[in-house]
DNA sequence: ACCAAGTGAGACATAAATGTCTCACACAAG
DNA sequence: CTTGTGTGAGACATTTATGTCTCACTTGGT
């Protein structure tokens, strides 16, 4: 009977991620709940994207928790927290995009503290000597979100199997497309 | 006196990419013009999403051809793409997100042909061992489209120097993150 | 200097989304 | 069965964006 407030936001996340401009009732309406009862939930468009930020950053940052990226070579830190990251990852593609250009308020901090734990591991990657150091963290660290984010959308395109996700964007993003000799 | 309507086109993708749910009003303001000669010029927001798709889809074609593709390496060809994409890349960034879910008409048929092209690169790449086989061409493409996206992103917010984006992009598209004994 | 084309600013009507409310109904707990 | 909570559907007013128009002004060409 109750609504399932996290099935909401996961539906708003999928839809809103390939449709920005969508409106309250077909956000409702892909919810499968009518557009009064996700009123009740979140007062408008602007609590709806925050709610959204809010869990986003809560699943990002038990992703990180899960994936325990302090722990061992820094590559297989990376392996782990995109398999941790895959049930984030619709959310990350539309949070992701949806800058919102960062008026008003200012962004919520929870971003800065992700960034600031994945920078952390991809540095420690470069002073272990497992990453190379002629690809700045910062854009390590984008490229990871640009890659989960396509990932995402992939999968839920029907281009890539649910079940290949992980691997094709760790194997990617640690190994690149090149063939290489050691492998 | 005449407006560019190229230069028109580039502010509102760059404006877009970042809030896709910018009034034409913002738009005209980010271009610099009034909202009326918006207007003028584009019938309504439709108009301007495909407008901006058609520019979008000329320049990544021509960034294929100027990039010739089908000639040498695989990997060095896929290099000369990223940079001949620059220039693309914020209309790229608004795109490739802003789906629509191809509601409607069906979406323009120059997507597919540009698809087409990257994935013909990449499969030829494996095909002369140059790319490993366990990633599918059609995620290649994919994560090409979101790097160049993550890319352009980047750059515009500071976090990554315009002078290296090809560099950035073509590296861990290529060689990944990881440090390899062969380099 | 003159003219023509194109523009910005603003007024305006229309269309669309938003936010609020009511009411009947389903369901769960008692 | 009765009660209470939460829901869907729809009506409604309000706000917001859109699309059209006019008019004064700037600019480039003649």
């Amino acid at each position: 009977m109750s609504v399932d407030r996290t099935q909401v936001l996961r539906a708003a996340a999928a839809l809103l991620s390939r449709k920005a401009t969508a409106t309250m009732d077909e956000v409702a309406r892909a919810a499968g709940i009518g557009r009064a009862t996700l009123h009740r939930h979140f007062a408008g468009r602007d609590a709806l994207v925050r709610a959204l930020e809010q869990m986003c950053i809560e699943e990002a940052e038990a992703a990180l928790d899960a994936a325990r990226i302090e722990e061992g070579p820094a590559d297989e830190a990376v392996r782990r927290l995109v398999t941790a990251s895959q049930p984030a990852a619709p959310l990350l593609s539309f949070l992701v995009t949806e800058n919102q250009l960062f008026e008003g308020d200012g962004q919520n901090e929870g971003w800065a503290r992700l960034d600031a734990r994945l920078v952390a591991l991809f540095r420690r990657g470069q002073e272990e000597g497992t990453f190379r150091i002629d690809l700045s963290p910062a854009w390590l660290c984008e490229a990871f979100y640009g890659l989960i984010s396509s990932g995402a959308w992939a999968v839920a395109d029907g281009r890539v199997a649910a079940n290949d996700f992980s691997y094709m964007i760790a194997e990617l993003l640690l190994g690149g497309a090149r063939r290489s000799v050691e492998k």
